[in-house]
Parts: C-alpha cells; sequence; structure tokens
DNA sequence: TCTAGCTTTGACCAAATGGTCAAATGGCGT
DNA sequence: ACGCCATTTGACCATTTGGTCAAAGCTAGA
C-alpha cells in the first residue's frame, strides 16, 4: 500500500509563512486586535488557506505561544549553569536579554499573554512555571543561607529580571523614541545587558 | 437669557461611569479587542449613550489614557523630592511602585500602548518624556560626576525602573499565581517595594 | 405650566470578522 | 496516463462591530 509520505515542503512552508505572519499581526494588534484577514495577507496567502492549516484563530495563536514556550524554557535552563550565583544570575539575565533581543515579537506576545490574565497558558503558570520558581527559589535560599546573597525575597528577584530584559522587546519603540528614533544598535544593547546584570548583581549580593 | 448652568452631575456621573467601565476593558482586552458594547454595558448604560459622550472608541480611549498621563507626571515629580540620589531613587522607585499598586489597570493600559508603538501618545513620548529623560539624565550624570553612583547610563536606569514597577501591574496576575492563586497583599506588596528600591539603590551606589 | 435644550434609548446600518464549502489545482506513485 | 490526496481559492455566510438617528424623556428656569 502507498505509505503516506511526509510530503514536508508544502505544509512546512505555509505554516512556517503563517507562523511567522501571526506572530508579527499578533505582537502589533495583540490576539483581540489580530484579524486572520490581516495574518493571511501578511503571510501571501488568501484567508481560506490559513484556516486550512489552523481552523480557529485560537489554534494559530497556540501554535505562536507554544515557540515562545520552548525559548522561555531554554532561556530558563542557563540559570543553571553554576551553583555560583554571580555566575548563574549573569547567565540568566544574560540568556534573558538575548532571548528579548533576538524574539521581540514573541516577547511582546507573551507579555501581552501575561497581561491579560494568561487565558491561553494558565496551564503552564499553574505547572512548569510553578515548579520552576520554586525549584530556584531555593537555590536562592540556600545561597542567602550561605551568605552569599542579601536576605531578599526570591520571586522579587525573578520579578525584576524578567520586567527588565522583557523591557528591551516590549519597550522597544518607547527606547527608539529617547533613542533619536533609532533603535538601540548591538553596542548600545550589550551594554545594556552588562549593565543589568551588574546593577542587579550588586544589588543582591551580599 | 438663560445662561446654561453647568448641571454637572448628570454628565459628569455619565461619564466618571463610562471612563471607569473603559479602563476595565481597555485593561482586560487591550484597545483591539475591547469593544463599545462591552464598556457601555459595564457602565450600566446603552451604547448609544456611550457615543453620545464619547463619539469614536478612539476618543474615549483617549480620555481614559490622559488620566494615566496624568499620573505617570505625578509619579515622576516624586524624583525632584531630593538632590540626593539616593533619597531621589527611593522617592521615584517608591511612587512608581504605589502607582502600579493603585492603578493597576491604567499603568496596564500604558504599558500595553508602549508595546504597540504608541501610536496614541506618540506625541508625548516625543515632546514631555524626551524633555524628562533628558533633564534627569543629566542628574543623574551629576551624580555620577560627584562620584555618587556608579557610571551607569541613566536610561537604562529609568527603564529598569520602569520595567520593574509596572510588573507589579502587569505581571499581577502572574504573581497570585505563584503566590498560591492569591494576589500580593499589602505586607507582600511593601516588602516588594523596599527590596525593589533596596536592590536598584545598591546596584548603582558607587 | 410651558419650553428649550440636555440626555436617554431602541432600532437600525454598513462594514468587518471568523469561519465554511465545494470546486479547482497540483503533484506523486503506479 | 491515471488516480489519489494534499492543497488552493473565490465565493459565501452568520455574527459582531463601531457608529447613526430620530423619537422620546427629563429638568430647570421663566
Amino acid at each position: 500500500m502507498a505509505r503516506r509520505r511526509p510530503r514536508p515542503t508544502v505544509r512546512e512552508e505555509s505554516e512556517r509563512a503563517l507562523l511567522e505572519a501571526a506572530e508579527r499581526v499578533f505582537a502589533e494588534q495583540g490576539f483581540g486586535g489580530a484579524t486572520t484577514a490581516a495574518i493571511a495577507q501578511r503571510a501571501g496567502l488568501p484567508k481560506a488557506n490559513l484556516h486550512y492549516y489552523f481552523p480557529t484563530k485560537e489554534r494559530l495563536y497556540r501554535s505562536v505561544i507554544e515557540r515562545v514556550l520552548t525559548a522561555w524554557l531554554a532561556a530558563a535552563s542557563s540559570f543553571d549553569a553554576s551553583e555560583d550565583p554571580a555566575v548563574a544570575l549573569s547567565a540568566y539575565i544574560g540568556a534573558k536579554m538575548d532571548l528579548a533581543r533576538e524574539m521581540p515579537l514573541a516577547t511582546r506576545i507573551w507579555s501581552a499573554e501575561i497581561m491579560r490574565g494568561a487565558p491561553m497558558i494558565q496551564d503552564f503558570l499553574d505547572t512548569t512555571l510553578t515548579q520552576w520558581v520554586m525549584s530556584r527559589e531555593q537555590m536562592v535560599r540556600r545561597w542567602i543561607a550561605a551568605g552569599k546573597l542579601k536576605p531578599i525575597e526570591p520571586k522579587f528577584l525573578f520579578y525584576m529580571i524578567w520586567a527588565t530584559t522583557q523591557q528591551y522587546a516590549t519597550a522597544a519603540h518607547e527606547m527608539a523614541t529617547l533613542n533619536k528614533g533609532r533603535p538601540l544598535d548591538d553596542k548600545a544593547f550589550e551594554r545594556a545587558k552588562s549593565e543589568a546584570i551588574e546593577i542587579i548583581l550588586r544589588g543582591v549580593a551580599a
């Protein structure tokens, strides 16, 4: 019997184009403001074709969010780079900064989703994120107990890291306005990255 | 001739109810996702009445944003509390934290607006905000020159302050999830505030 | 009481929206 | 050459959307 060959190119290419277009439109307009027509047009496909690959707008959105989730987890793993808090925090903040720089649209979608109350990723918050935070909280507490960090509430440190790093994606336009209308260049961004790391490290070091 | 009396109550009460409802709906759904019908319903008025007071959705949104602008400026002024950087920064961070705590919906709308590229407040970014940042940048540079602060790029400090403080409004739901599903109580919030202040102060102090 | 003008509201409309469908197209293995 | 099946697409649909309108209600001053 003729085994169904994956024949990847067509489907994969259309899905890729749609996901890319969706990422841009969702980032710019939010879930509510985005329209499937706009996404299809940006992908260069008729709207009916979009609904062939992604039956509903919500499913398309979920697919976009899954990519972000993967990236989030990858960045999170760099927290475990070392048992030395300075190294671990530097690596984590750096990875988060790079993520915001390299995936600004995805980062904006993520932030918007959180801001709306995470209607699509509550499950992630309840399971993976909660576990990740709880376990890293323990690490931070151990560092504090070992006299390596000031006695801070670990969660507040995470909140500061998340906020500061994501800012470079969510407020990129505001930053550009304050930078003579031009986006941060690579040099400025690298400086922002190292200053963020240094300020936070100095702030929490015992 | 019968002088038009202000007769404030009716108009003012309707406008107030509409603005309050609009703030909530815009914060929850974003500009694109919000509907005038939903706003009118939340205000307990027919939709036609909404359009009597605010001819278009965009005008209503602009009116909501103006309130936020006022609050932003009020908080900004606390930066000038003192010539001592520790006092000025503490006051400013504290004021921003309080703003996020007391006006979470407005803060979320503000963040969403920035994230979308500030389509409605570009003028504010270009004028008031740019001037405010430029002048406070000078103050920070003077503090650095006086050896009171580490040689940081002042803008990055502002970005960190904005991000960290707004986070307590924009990510309130995420924080609640990580706090056994309950929002931060006043005690926890006060601790977050003082830790934010301490971490940043230690981070930038010379 | 009368009336002028502010306010309220149900009914309505054109456009946009998410989504459907069936007919057409394309390509690959036999 | 043929047939199978994935893919493409224009046309279509019900619902929702922002916004309009005209008729009615209300209130204060004369």
